[in-house]
DNA sequence: CTTTTTGATAAAAACGTTTTTATTGACTCT
DNA sequence: AGAGTCAATAAAAACGTTTTTATCAAAAAG
């Protein structure tokens, strides 16, 4: 028993293929009765259109692809979560391709398996590659990259600025001597935090103090590490606060001050970013800056549709970070003595 | 500019469409020279060839597909990713199609646009769908149901094994009273693990008490009112351990005891299942049964291909889950009296 | 020296659709 | 009454591939 295309519903109901088609995809040219009655015959084979041979013939899928090289934690099913959610709205559907391999990403991509695609990958697509999209006139949005490059789209979030308000908000609780625990300076985001808190530093004229700049890697072990053996060299100078990279440095800083027999936020301030699921349940709670994931999703999206509807140019878009006060941060206090 | 094709390449190589498609496909008639040509004209042009064509003639994509009505939590993203990694293992992509509307996952389904599916979500698919799938050999394999049916693979968790084995584990912390959270009657999962609790009273020849069978929905907050309630209607006749639904409703739970000046794990075991991500995090630590995600993912990815290739007929496999003790466990102590 | 075989390439058919164009027969004009 | 419109349907072309079949010259076989 093959597979039914259009032709058995043709013999079976005895008109053209033309007309069949016609009747599936309710054009209005034919009678009544003949459609009706082709539907009926349709639905009694049970048959269900080949997307292959409908694609290839139409040029378009309705479908949206989201391109990226893994799909693990949190960032990720919430990008997706909301992505799919606006698809739906705008009558897309969505279809993520879990790959690391560039080829076939750009397989996918340019052998239009859909009408256009949202891109998160570290590595791989460059220049040339984005260069042959635009000469295929594909529709793009990344998340991961600015793009200066137009007819791309792309939406990412301000981290610059995220680092420039944590910084400030620290030094509003009267903090002055405020750490900085660095991520992966090879990461954009990375880099991004820690300019916005060096200019911060900068504006409301605090010392920028180059031991005050730890490198925690955005791990917890690496930064209780970095942290205790800051510790350990200054006793003397231990910072108001910490500025960790992102939240999961943030919790292992605040085992190393605990260790010391530092109690936060009495004695220390510490804040990360990203606000992680387990950042409300941390003891204490973690103060972060979050980022508007499901923000990010639902844009891109629109974003990509519109300019798949020639209704919109590619364009660039930054994303605020959003402050999320809990119980790691403190007005500053005067500090009782190391025990 | 129009897209590069096949048709394009021959012109520009000065040779037929079909010593082209040899070339690009290596099949092994042409001379070397000629191929060698076709190849770098190919690459000139940047030709890159249209899947949908492709598609449509040899019928097989190399691509599976993941069906779900979400992909929301750490449950669908340990799932999609450990399916991904095997994916790229076995030599296949992997599409995740994220929608609610059920016509739209069977029209892509045997609309062919992948080579076999995964299939999780909750509403919707019916024997009668499966039936039609079943009637177009479509290969399948299914994550959230037992299928009888044959010829469909389903890889599920076997809940009522982890109900027996958690609380065979309570009791051989020499506790007596166990009490039991339920999650929501309507769903398979919930109704299995309370089975599996029974069963274990039932062995060991506990008695099975109305009272202590509490109905959670898998909420914190609901667990909580009513543990909370029952402690206030029950106050001599507390559990020494409350098994509960699931980690969320465990959390509540020992809130609720905490709230009641009970200690846990000294005064009260609680448990609950899945270990969610904050689990170890929780205080205390919460003791749960795990379900090996990763293993199910791969498993539906291995069988699945399995089944493509013809190797292996579709089956209904169980998993195990997986005791995970932490700190709100405990042996039995003799219990000080309520503050 | 003709007939076969072989090697390399080209032509044509096929996949399942949609879309464009053609073919009817019935109706409406003047 | 003949030409022109119209409604309904059919036929054919097209989408971009792969695969099957055909072609044709050169080499091998007799």
């Amino acid at each position: 028993m093959a597979k039914i295309t259009i032709k058995d519903v043709a013999r079976e109901a005895g008109v053209s293929i033309s007309t069949v088609s016609n009747a599936l995809n309710d054009v209005d040219v034919l009678s009544p009765e003949t459609k009706a009655h082709i539907l009926k015959v349709a639905q009694r084979l049970n048959y269900v259109p080949n997307l292959n041979g409908k694609l290839l013939k139409s040029g378009t899928t309705k479908m949206l692809g989201f391109f990226t090289t893994s799909v693990s934690g949190p960032y990720f099913y919430k990008l997706v979560e909301s992505m799919s959610r606006q698809c739906d709205r705008l009558g897309y559907g969505l279809n993520v391709f879990v790959t690391k391999d560039k080829q076939v990403i750009m397989s996918n991509i340019l052998g239009r398996r859909v009408d256009g695609v949202i891109i998160y990958e570290e590595l791989g697509i460059d220049e040339q590659d984005i260069a042959a999209m635009k000469k295929d006139k594909i529709k793009a949005v990344f998340l991961d990259r600015v793009l200066e490059d137009e007819g791309m789209g792309s939406i990412i979030f301000d981290s610059y600025e995220s680092g420039y308000e944590a910084t400030k908000y620290l030094i509003s609780l009267g903090h002055k001597r405020i750490a900085y625990i660095s991520g992966v300076d090879t990461m954009f985001d990375s880099v991004q935090r820690k300019e916005g808190y060096l200019a911060a530093l900068r504006e409301y004229q605090l010392p920028v103090e180059e031991e005050f700049i730890l490198q925690g890697y955005f791990e917890e072990d690496s930064t209780y590490n970095a942290v205790k053996s800051y510790l350990r060299l200054h006793p003397a100078r231990v910072p108001d606060a910490f500025l960790a990279g992102n939240d999961i440095s943030a919790m292992g800083c605040i085992q190393a001050l605990k260790s010391y027999g530092y109690e936060v936020p009495q004695d220390v301030s510490v804040m990360g970013f990203d606000d992680i699921d387990i950042a409300p349940y941390y003891s204490p709670p973690l103060t972060t800056v979050r980022n508007q994931i499901a923000r990010q999703g639902m844009l891109a999206i629109d974003h990509l549709v519109r300019m798949i509807q020639d209704k919109e140019q590619g364009a660039a878009q930054k994303l605020q970070g959003e402050l999320v006060v809990r119980g790691s941060s403190h007005v500053k206090l005067e500090r009782k003595d190391r025990r």
